[in-house]
DNA sequence: ACTAAATAGGATTCTTTTAGTCCTATATTT
DNA sequence: AAATATAGGACTAAAAGAATCCTATTTAGT
């Protein structure tokens, strides 16, 4: 329980390798040198592109790159770019329409507290403290 | 993902439960008032009994209560209670034999200080809050 | 002694989520 | 034109989570 995706392993990893070369890195690269199932690596990639947090450059001598300071990028924003529904439970995911006694629940409201605590820790931690 | 389990959920409800009445409350009971599973809260209760949080009265007229104050209770306790392998990375749970990667990883040190806070918030709530 | 109500716990099945793979299209450098 | 990258859809396999079923044991009350 409460296990990070293999996506969000993989997407560290790659942040930190960009982040350590500063440059570009193909995925190829970054997959070999972390031992990483490549096409599983693209994905996370690609996804990590939509968000903004890297560049890609296609062909021959493409790949990706930072397209912000190691500093500037919080966890929280790596999980929620890479994971769809990060939440401590079904309501505060989705409300009311993800839980059928989110009406009748009594330990809904502490629990959003909770989680408000979970998302200030994962702010706080950055790309720059992996490297 | 970071979904608190069911059996969490359903541990919470029912500590919160016997916390408000202060005596002992039958599993079905608690089941029927807070609508969830009879079997599957049944095991949870045992688990929960197991660890020594609560307390168990065999045959009719029997039930649960609880064996400390609510302050008493962190919700750490409680999950870890209810789940086993509660860990941010496979490392973090079963150490170089959670994972192929361990040696080479470049991630795995600064995830276990992110599972350290981690650990703390959930030491710093206990079912007191809940009530 | 018998019955009813409760916990204890094993085993199994169903469902959902996560991980991994495969295949094709498109862009770009040489 | 060829080689090397990203982009992305579709599919399969494996694992985890949730729920159910069934039987045994304990104990209060009659
Ligand atoms: S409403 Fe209650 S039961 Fe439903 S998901 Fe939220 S916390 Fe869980
Ligand atoms: S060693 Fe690295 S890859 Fe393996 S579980 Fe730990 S963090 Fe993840």
């Amino acid at each position: 329980m409460f296990r990070l995706s293999k996506r969000v392993e993989y997407g560290l990893m790659a942040l930190q390798h960009l982040a350590r070369r500063s440059g570009v890195a193909t995925a190829r690269e970054i997959a070999d040198a972390s031992n990483i199932p490549y096409d599983l690596l693209a994905k996370v990639m690609q996804s990590l592109k939509r968000d903004g947090i890297i560049d890609s450059y296609q062909g021959v001598k493409g790949g990706y790159a930072l397209m912000l300071t190691p500093e500037a990028i919080p966890l929280k924003r790596v999980i929620e770019a890479l994971e769809e529904d990060v939440a401590l439970t079904d309501c505060n995911a989705n409300g009311a329409q993800g839980c059928d006694r989110f009406d009748t629940c009594t330990i809904r409201e502490p629990l959003g507290g909770l989680q408000q605590k979970m998302a200030e820790t994962f702010s706080g931690m950055t790309i720059a403290q992996l490297l």
